[in-house]
DNA sequence: AGGCATGTTACAGG
DNA sequence: ACCTGTAACATGCC
């Protein structure tokens, strides 16, 4: 589910309840994750407070007293909860959560006071869970070759036009490397390119001035709907409160194959293809 | 039954 | 070296 909104959202919830917390207890149900949870996992974080909580591209960092940091990566299915033992109820955050939730794949459930947990729960296991040090933080396999975060203002024209001059990959494949930016996936990027009124098998390096500078607004402006309206890049979404009001319903193209393009005056129709062995959008009209 | 699914990564081949 | 496509991971949904 998670592309950069989706992470962001459920580190902003989590924020306000874990943070300041001393993790009481860690149960891991399975540790057969994308990576393996290591044997002593449990008893390098047991006791310790999280003193911060961050958001990298799609990764999730729990910053803990004794320099070190609990990686997440939610993968396709990966979602955490907030749940209360004494009631038996998800918190209602304000973050999505989904109306059922199957037992059988939560993985590991970490516990506070006030029998509060947070419960990691994730189908196809294509996430995963790590503990880092700060010293190496910097070093990190997984975060060192990581591009600017998209919402940052090292993620520019400058940074863009520089970077993409001589790539012959087509753009779609280029937006979805991390290392060029990080934190798009498959639906953003797909969105990002109709709003763009860019074909997503464009060579990077054929792209104007003025279609770089598009890439770069239209990123900004769609990251921060998508997270101002809750995330949302699942099936399956439902928002806290019965309110429908997410994201999902705003996709322009994702999804939309065969129907009419729903740029004012456009009419073209949304045709699907396949790029990489990913299913991409786009209005066969506008995006020419 | 078979195709498809938000992510990442290794590998084969052009 | 760069690029693309394919497959793999594991599971559920249509």
């Amino acid at each position: 589910m998670p592309e950069l909104p989706e992470v962001e959202v459920v580190k902003r919830s989590l924020q306000s309840f874990i943070k300041g917390r001393k993790i009481k207890k860690i149960t891991i149900l399975n540790r057969k994750l994308r990576y393996k949870i290591k044997k002593n996992f449990e008893n390098h974080i047991k006791n310790q407070k999280i003193i911060f909580t961050k958001r990298r591209s799609k990764f999730l960092l729990l910053g803990l007293e004794k320099r070190n940091v609990i990686l997440i990566h939610l993968g396709m299915t990966g979602k955490l909860f907030i749940f209360n033992q004494s009631s038996k109820q998800l918190l209602k955050t304000s973050f999505y959560y989904e109306n059922k939730i199957d037992k059988k794949h939560n993985h590991l459930i970490f516990e506070f006071n006030r029998n509060m947990s947070l419960i990691y729960n994730d189908v196809r296991k294509f996430g995963f869970i790590k503990l880092i040090s700060l010293r190496n933080f910097n070093k990190n396999n997984h975060l060192i070759h990581l591009g600017p975060e998209p919402l940052n203002k090292e993620f520019n024209i400058t940074y863009l036009t520089k970077k993409i001059c001589n790539i012959k990959k087509n753009v779609k494949n280029f937006l979805m490397d991390q290392k060029n930016v990080a934190g798009l996936g498959n639906i953003y990027v797909n969105e990002i390119l109709h709003s763009s009124s860019i074909n997503p098998r464009k060579i990077s390096k054929n792209l104007k001035l003025g279609e770089i500078k598009k890439i770069i607004k239209n990123t900004k402006i769609i990251l921060k709907k998508a997270i101002f309206l809750g995330g949302s890049s699942i099936r399956d979404f439902k928002g806290i409160s019965g309110n429908t009001g997410n994201f999902q319903q705003k996709f322009k193209v994702y999804g939309r194959d065969g129907q009419l393009c729903r740029k004012s005056g456009c009419k073209g129709i949304i045709k699907k293809i396949y790029i990489s062995n990913r299913s991409t959008f786009h209005c066969v009209k506008c995006q020419k």
